[in-house]
DNA sequence: TCTGGGGTCCTAGGACCC
DNA sequence: TCTGGGGTCCTAGGACCC
């Protein structure tokens, strides 16, 4: 049996859990604090009766916030990943679900030993309530015969009150909740995969997982074959692990447009540091660095240039000061003057693992004295709270 | 005025090998 | 007229996820 569980309106019950008041209020969590460019990311339940949506920018709701008394936070990744760290650490304790892993920041898949509705249900239940009484993050629980349908069971459990945030979706069940649920709205199936299946007359999820393999595997990829598969009841979908992040990037919206090289180059130099420290946490080299810039899309009445540029490193590094060098470099080949920048960004990639990399033929000894600086920059940030000690370029 | 940020996987086609 | 055949690896772009 496996089980899904997947936290409620995530960053919203986070900042509900750890701010006192806010509870029962209309909360929004955006990625800015309400004054600059930011959009809605996370919404309590009182905000979602309020007709507030999810990707919506700030700018377009900031009458309506102030009217109806919403608490807009700002998005602290940190603090969410530490929550969902806590989570999965009191889940492993208790030992309940087997195989427990982490799927994003607010979703974890298992499988349990047990089979039995009634049974699967009574120990689910537990989990959830462990949860919620070590974390108050209110979660919504799935079990099923694959991974697929345990999301499926999920959304039930989070829709129908009548579940109580537990549903176990039994195979003599699958047909009547598929039937229920539109195509686009299953695990695997995004916007476009969407629009072929529906010019095809396939609309609901079970309409999919009826239909012929022959017809599926011309409207879809291999990975749609296994989602097709898994709505069946057959198991196909294997959950990588993620232990090492195979890219790392920084990237943001500017407030205000930048035009000059030298903002640009700032704005990279903090992204860059930020990978670098990411980096060293998973204890990580990179060996490619991509850098890229992009004008406001939105803005049809300005000149429009978006370019990036990747370069592969002649060894792996983690080390800032070259990475920021790096960089450096890279915005030069890809700068022009006389546009305005929204948007920049840096994501590192082909990484390895710091022990035991591929030296390259002129490597001499790495340099112990900057490996050590780095050591102890990190340490800094950790104890004292991060950007206690930065690069000064 | 103001429109997010961070990931993974798959595939087709090109470059290269013998 | 006729222009080999069988591979691997890498990359960019597009699909998907949260």
């Amino acid at each position: 049996m496996y089980v899904h569980i997947d936290c409620n309106s995530y960053f919203a019950s986070c900042e509900i859990a750890t701010r006192p008041g806010l509870e029962g209020k209309p909360v929004v969590v955006a990625n800015d604090d309400g004054n600059g460019t930011g959009v809605i990311l996370a919404l309590s339940a009182e905000a979602k009766a309020l007709g507030l949506k999810r990707g919506i920018p700030l700018f377009k709701v900031r009458d309506k916030l102030k009217a109806d008394g919403v608490v807009v936070c700002k998005a602290d990744h940190y603090k969410y990943r530490s929550i969902s760290e806590n989570i999965m650490q009191c889940v492993l304790e208790q030992g309940i679900v087997q195989d427990f892993v982490q799927y994003s920041v607010d979703e974890f898949f298992g499988t349990l030993p047990v089979e039995e509705p009634a049974e699967v249900r009574r120990y689910v239940t537990m989990v959830k309530d462990l949860i919620w009484e070590q974390n108050h993050i209110p979660v919504g629980c799935g079990c099923s015969q694959t991974y697929t349908l345990a999301k499926v069971a999920t959304h039930f459990a989070k829709h129908y009150r009548g579940y109580r945030g537990v549903c176990v979706l039994t195979p003599d069940k699958r047909e009547r909740a598929l039937s229920l649920l539109k195509v686009g709205d299953v695990w695997g199936v995004g916007r476009q995969n969407r629009r072929h299946l529906e010019g095809a007359g396939i609309v609901t999820a079970l309409d999919l997982a009826n239909a012929g393999q022959e017809m599926v595997s011309r409207l879809l990829n291999t990975a749609g074959m296994r989602t097709w598969n898994e709505l069946r009841g057959i198991p196909a979908v294997t959950l990588s692990n993620h232990e090492r992040q195979k890219s790392i990037s920084h990237s943001h919206s500017f407030p205000v447009m930048i035009t000059d090289r030298e903002g640009l180059a700032s704005e990279l130099r903090s992204f860059v540091s930020r990978c670098a420290t990411t980096l060293r946490r998973q204890g990580s080299l990179c060996s490619m660095v991509t850098v890229f810039v992009n004008t406001n899309r939105y803005r049809d009445d300005l000149p429009q240039y978006n370019n990036g540029v990747s370069v592969r490193l002649a060894k792996p590094t983690a080390d800032t000061t070259e990475l920021l060098h790096t960089v450096g470099n890279m915005l030069d080949q890809i700068y022009r003057k006389g546009y305005q920048y929204k948007r920049a960004g840096v994501i590192l990639g082909g990484i390895v693992s710091d022990e035991g990399h591929q030296l390259d033929l002129f490597t001499v000894e790495a340099d112990e004295r900057r490996r050590r600086l780095m050591e102890v920059a990190d340490g800094i940030n950790r104890r004292f709270g991060r950007n206690s000690v930065a690069f000064g370029i």
